[in-house]
Parts: structure tokens; C-alpha cells; sequence
DNA sequence: GCCAACGTTGGC
DNA sequence: GCCAACGTTGGC
């Protein structure tokens, strides 16, 4: 079973807005990096644990946890013209070469984990988070990492 | 709002 | 294929 990170800014989709939907679940559409793409299409399973990340707002942190339900499929708001997430080249081709998968939420922190929590953490210096310049909308997450977070956060189900 | 860092685009 | 210009991300 895998770990991952996946930001999201709260304005958009909080975490609170995956929580109140049906089943706590929803499509995790918009991602328009290839790198970000490539590890939904070819690494994620059903089962596999993210962190729901809350970025540029007042306080960046990591708000709980959801889990994979829905393997890799296309991100057809690529071909809506009316979306926000429209893709011209995709459009053009007449097929969205962008995916997403669907996901549930799991486990909500009582105390969120703040990008400066993380940052003044211990043995989390390594996180992919920290990195300068990072800037990847999903990413793995070491199991040394997910377990010591999952402690700060004192996560309780949704 | 600023700006560093990075990804993408497009002319050559 | 190079690389300058441009756009985006995201913390501060």
C-alpha cells in the first residue's frame, strides 16, 4: 500500500467539501502536470492512503486522510469547453491525455498538521514538501514520514 | 502582491 | 534540440 500527498487549495476544494459529499467521496479532477498525472495513471491503487493537503491559504497544512476508490479513468473536464480544467490540445485530439481517480475521506486530524509543524518536525526534513522549489500537486510519501504525521495530526474518522 | 523556482511553449 | 520568454505554483 502506497502513500501520497495531494495539495489542494481549500477555496477550491477543502477538505471539509470532500468530507460533506455523498459516500465522502469524489472525483479528483484539474491535475495538468504530466508528472502528477503519471502517478495517478500508473501508481495509484484502490487502497492506497493520501494526505489531503491544504495550500495557498493563510495556513498550509495537511487537514486528514482519504483513500483510492477508483483507479486511473479520464479527467473529462478536459473536453468541456466550459470547464475551467478545458484542455485545448486535448480537445483538438478529441481525447483528454489527462485522468483522475476517485477518492474517499478517511480520517479527519483533530489538529492539523502545518507546513511549519512539518518543517520544525524531526525526521521530516527529507519530505518532498520541503523540497525548494517543489511544487508537484501529488506526490509519495514515506512511510516514516505518513506514520509520524498520522501521530501529530491525531486523526479520528470522518 | 512579490518573487523564486520550475514547467511549457514556440521560434529557430 | 536549444533556449528565451512566458505562465504557474505557492509560500511569505
Amino acid at each position: 500500500m502506497k502513500h501520497w500527498l495531494m495539495k489542494t487549495e481549500p477555496d477550491v476544494f477543502s477538505f471539509d467539501a470532500l468530507v460533506a459529499a455523498a459516500n465522502h467521496t469524489s472525483c479528483w479532477e484539474g491535475v495538468r502536470n504530466y508528472q502528477a498525472r503519471n502517478f495517478m495513471r500508473d501508481e495509484f491503487k484502490k487502497g492506497d492512503e493520501v494526505f489531503i493537503y491544504h495550500s495557498s491559504t493563510e495556513v498550509p497544512a495537511v487537514m486528514g486522510i482519504a483513500q483510492v476508490v477508483r483507479e486511473a479513468y479520464p479527467d473529462a473536464s478536459a473536453l468541456d469547453k466550459k470547464s475551467e480544467y478545458f484542455d485545448e490540445k486535448s480537445a483538438k485530439d478529441g481525447v483528454s491525455r489527462w485522468v483522475m481517480v476517485d477518492v474517499r475521506a478517511t480520517l479527519r486530524f483533530k489538529k492539523p498538521v502545518t507546513l511549519a509543524a512539518i518543517r520544525a518536525t524531526k525526521g521530516l526534513e527529507e519530505m518532498l514538501l520541503l523540497k525548494r522549489g517543489q511544487r508537484l500537486s501529488i506526490q509519495p510519501v514515506a512511510d516514516k514520514h505518513w506514520d509520524k504525521i498520522v501521530k501529530m495530526g491525531e486523526a479520528v474518522k470522518v
